[in-house]
DNA sequence: AAGGTTTTGTCAAAAATTTATCAATACATT
DNA sequence: AATGTATTGATAAATTTTTGACAAAACCTT
């Protein structure tokens, strides 16, 4: 199978630890790594691993298992890694600038050009490399530089306006860590990161374990 | 069905998206929601609502749907927002004190109990209603309050290090933040929430996008 | 009170995802 | 070079999850 196909959701899901596992193995100096062993380092089996791996632009080979830096190379390519995107964040409060601040993202291939908010008394300041626009430059923001991808990183009471004028800038890709499900149209893909819904997951296993019989 | 039996994996994860709708609806004054209403905000199908609430200690009435505020106590109960979980974060980094100073925690059953680093400048300070502690006392500070969740909030090198810590304090529930696969006993829970991963699932969109036809 | 209508709860079908299996392969050893 | 062995790639089976369908329920209108 061929990159071209559609690969499921599941999948896209786990690529990213695939990512970050063979990076520590490349870093370890370690060339080749076999489903067997990235499944036992991630929680999963051999099987899933194999069948993920098929949908990538990659063959492993028999009693070897995959050469790590090309897992890593199709990783960084399907993953975007390896292009640059544009990045605005939307809310420069306590998680706004927390993000603005953390390094890890331009070497992932996600640069913040722009960090927007309303307050008037934080714009001008600057988080990272980031300097605090107003939100109403927005959209002239939108016409110098593509902007490839916004975090909505604002109160759930304004998730959906914010989203809106992200869409009119011409945002086609919006990460919302506001506790709020947001509407767009059908050509503009959101993805939800809320650490309160994980938070949420954990006191529900919590209590599930408190009650069991084990 | 009864909430005592099993409750699938895809289904609890949406349990924090029903519970912020009809939260929101309850404050419009909405008393009764249909199985298709909150379809239509989040995105799903009526007949996933119905199966998904089915799991819950609650039954819809014909005609009028569920009603809100039984729906949103279930929903409580099922998440724990009902009673206060203690949880301690480890790492008063950039994201570690935006999780301090963030108030939405406590307000759905998280207190933030304990913040710990291993940064001598940082210990004393206080973020939030929290004050740094030293790494070195998490052990102690487990044995005074029992500590419910912990969350990561260190580089990743240092992810796996923490995880063992917390599960030497007898911390059952993890919240991993850093960008890496940590191994703990079978019987700690560990939920990952990686904006990482997030913006790496848009990246393949965009991407996609960019080669599709349409 | 009867009839019409909307919406549930449940069951079954369909679709998606994960896991198991195994022949084929390619390497390592002798 | 022949043999043994570990591991892939592919297929099929099993499981899980989502969706469809519809009788039963309960409300509203008249
Ligand atoms: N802080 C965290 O650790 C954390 C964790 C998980 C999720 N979140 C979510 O992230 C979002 C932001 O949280 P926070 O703690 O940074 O809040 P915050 O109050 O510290 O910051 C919000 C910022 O958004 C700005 N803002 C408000 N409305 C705006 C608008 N219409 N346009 C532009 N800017 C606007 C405000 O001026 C403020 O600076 C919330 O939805 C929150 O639930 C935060
Ligand atoms: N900042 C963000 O917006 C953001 C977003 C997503 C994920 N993350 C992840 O969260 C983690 C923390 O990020 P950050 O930006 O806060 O980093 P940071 O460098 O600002 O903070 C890390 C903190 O951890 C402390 N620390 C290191 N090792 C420790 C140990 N063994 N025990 C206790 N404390 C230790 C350090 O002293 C420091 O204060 C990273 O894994 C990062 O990938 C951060």
């Amino acid at each position: 199978m061929h990159s071209s196909e559609q690969i499921p959701h599941p999948v896209i899901r786990r690529l990213p630890k695939y990512l970050v596992h063979v990076q520590e193995l490349r870093e370890e100096g370690v060339e080749w790594a076999s489903s067997q062993e990235i499944a036992d380092a991630l929680g999963l089996t051999s099987s899933t691993v194999r069948q993920d791996l098929s949908h990538m632009d990659l063959r492993g080979i028999s009693k070897k298992g995959y050469e790590t830096s090309q897992l890593e190379a199709v990783l960084r390519q399907i993953l975007g890694a390896d292009i640059m995107h544009h990045v605005v964040i939307i809310g420069a409060g306590h998680l706004g600038r927390a993000l603005a601040e953390h390094g890890a993202f331009a070497r992932r291939g996600f640069e913040i050009c722009g960090l927007f908010d309303r307050d008037e008394d934080l714009i001008g300041k600057s988080f990272g490399n980031a300097e605090v626009m107003s939100i109403h430059e927005l959209a002239e923001q939108a016409g110098k530089v593509k902007i490839d991808i916004g975090i909505i990183a604002v109160p759930s009471s304004a998730a959906q306006n914010v989203a809106e004028m992200l869409v009119e800038a011409g945002v086609k890709a919006i990460l919302n860590l506001a506790y709020k499900h947001i509407q767009v149209p059908s050509n503009v893909t959101v993805v939800d990161a809320r650490i309160m819904e994980s938070l949420q997951e954990l006191a529900y296993a919590l209590g599930k374990k408190g009650k069991a019989v084990n």
